[in-house]
DNA sequence: TCTTTCTTTAGAATTATTCTAATCTATTGA
DNA sequence: TCAATAGATTAGAATAATTCTAAAGAAAGA
């Protein structure tokens, strides 16, 4: 992680400039951190909905979940705000986007090697460990194909 | 696999009734006995759908691709008519949805144990025979819950 | 502070899919 | 064979999720 080195940098640039307190708190956030190392503007709205993302623990949110959660929150962002933010986030690598429902699409907050059980009837995802799955006798990919990543879900039902 | 015995009860039942010609060599295709057996009427529509999923190998399509060869060769069927019958094929176990695209729904003619590659940049699903893939280390899942399916998507990319 | 570049936003537009109400058709019983 | 009926099809409207647009706002750098 490059997080405390990055940290490190803009402390001396903006203490060395006798910034007001304020911002200083600001810059100091874990958000604005995480963002700026992202490649990514710290602005209000992307530094709340990061907040409300990786807060506590994982999720899997969905783009309505998180627009309501800001609400919630008193935090003022619109819908399409928040689908740009998602995808941004996602082509940052903050988060990953997990297919299962035709119906709509999830985010992950954890970009780590693991999979997921995937509850249909309750719209539920539920993580599995990476080092707990294994997939073997995956083929060579096609000519000219090279293989990007292995999902595996595991569809689950009430029992 | 019981088509026989069906097409055996219908035969007897119909040359029993001196039906005309016409008759006879409708219900004798493929496609009939396969909607009968199935529990689905065999209407115009749903006997030429199947025609063009089922007559050359497997396929994976869409609704919108259903429609456009449907329209191709003439078959006149509306696009609501392609997506119900693509739902009551999946229920009825003549396909398999397979959802891989936040975008869009494939259908797959082949149900049997197999999983794929996936090659986003085109759209392209490419099937893995079931006796290649295997998954192993999925954890029991959580307590009211029972597996029902497992997938496995093999995201590639152009090399 | 000023300028430039990137963001946000409301609302319109798109896309995929489902619904509706009217019309049609396969099946069944006589 | 033929009418009755349960089921299927259809065009077009309606939804739902997501993306686009163009105008207004805010962060970065000099």
């Amino acid at each position: 992680m490059q997080d405390s080195k990055v940290k490190a940098a803009l402390s001396a640039v903006w203490i060395g400039q006798a910034v007001m307190a304020t911002k200083i708190r600001e810059v100091g956030t874990a958000a604005t951190e995480r963002l700026r190392a992202a490649g990514l503007r710290p602005t209000r709205q992307r530094v709340e909905l990061t907040g409300l993302l990786f807060a506590q623990g994982h999720r899997h949110i969905t783009a309505e979940m998180l627009h309501s959660d800001a609400q919630a929150a008193g935090v003022k962002v619109s819908l399409a705000t928040v689908y740009n933010t998602l995808h941004q986030f996602t082509d940052a690598g903050l988060l990953r986007q997990v297919v299962v429902d035709a119906a709509r699409s999830y985010f992950d907050t954890n970009t780590g090697d693991h999979q997921h059980f995937f509850v249909e009837s309750d719209g539920i995802l539920i993580d599995i460990p990476g080092e707990h799955i294994e997939v073997a006798g995956v083929p060579e990919p096609p000519k000219g194909l090279s293989v990007e990543r292995i999902d595996v879900v595991v569809r689950v039902r009430r029992r």
